[in-house]
DNA sequence: GATAAGGTCCGTAGTAACTACGGGGTCAAG
DNA sequence: CTTGACCCCGTAGTTACTACGGACCTTATC
């Protein structure tokens, strides 16, 4: 398997060609080298790495956080733990994104519901919205 | 209640005052009148939509379907049927994406647990990130 | 060998919904 | 009259990409 161009390096590991430009201009993938023709040149230690920057994105670890896991994760670190930290406040925030958005679901279904029963004079959705009657609690901090 | 200043305004509805300026930009926002020094002049019926923009937003509507929900919502019109679909619609993105962060979480806290379990001789996140083990049912669609 | 199709190069701009900045004019108080 | 608070505007930065466009390069076909 002889070196893969950019093409092959984003088919292999599942991420657009323009991605992994946009991976190498923000420091998460290595600068290749190139060809003759100034073709970037992959191998398969490249594959690997893409695939583990695509799959912790898929879990929805941000970019910064990943450039953090790509360094505990080279060969010699032998620290679990800061691997941790970093995964168990990335699960806090999701459990925080379910529990908002599980009372906007119920904010929403509630609404709706009520559309369907009243012979409602105001829609109730639209009331919702013009009335200060929403609960602080929902407030989601960015959606 | 006189003319409001657009800090007023802002304060008023509990929006920044940058953002009711970004709000007029894109059209949210109507353009007000202006003082003899070019100052932007507000009534209480701005407040009034200002805060029905905010509440949508907290609720998740993008600014296009707020836009939407202001037509739907002008005196006059009866229809609330639209505002349901409007709002069903919503309702669906919101449980597609619960679903979506509680498969994460199961992920996360699975592969949390196995951390302090395991003697692991690999951290089991970096393990997971690395082998293409994830099931492709998790693949979240936008965070 | 010429030509056409397809791959790659690069920098730049657009996306959503704001937030922040900088340089300037305005207004009220002391 | 000067200080500080307020407002004006256009522009750029944020996140994680995606898309564009003009210019090379490579491969296949004639």
């Amino acid at each position: 398997m002889r070196p893969l161009t950019i093409a092959k390096l984003a088919e292999a590991s599942g991420v657009h060609m323009e991605t992994v430009r946009y991976y190498e201009r923000v420091g998460l993938m290595p600068k290749p080298s190139r060809t003759a023709s100034n073709y970037r040149s992959y191998g398969p230690e490249h594959v690997e790495r893409l695939s583990f920057i695509r799959r912790a994105r898929e879990i929805g670890f941000s970019i910064g956080e990943i450039k953090e896991l790509l360094v505990l994760a080279e060969p010699g670190r032998t620290s679990c733990t800061e691997v941790q930290t970093l995964t168990a406040a990335h699960l806090g925030k999701v459990r925080t994104k379910i529990a908002d958005l599980s009372k906007l679901e119920a904010i929403l279904a509630g609404a709706l519901e009520r559309c369907l029963v009243e012979p409602a004079p105001v829609c109730p959705v639209l009331g919702m919205l013009a009335s200060p009657r929403i609960p602080e609690s929902v407030r989601s901090r960015r959606d």
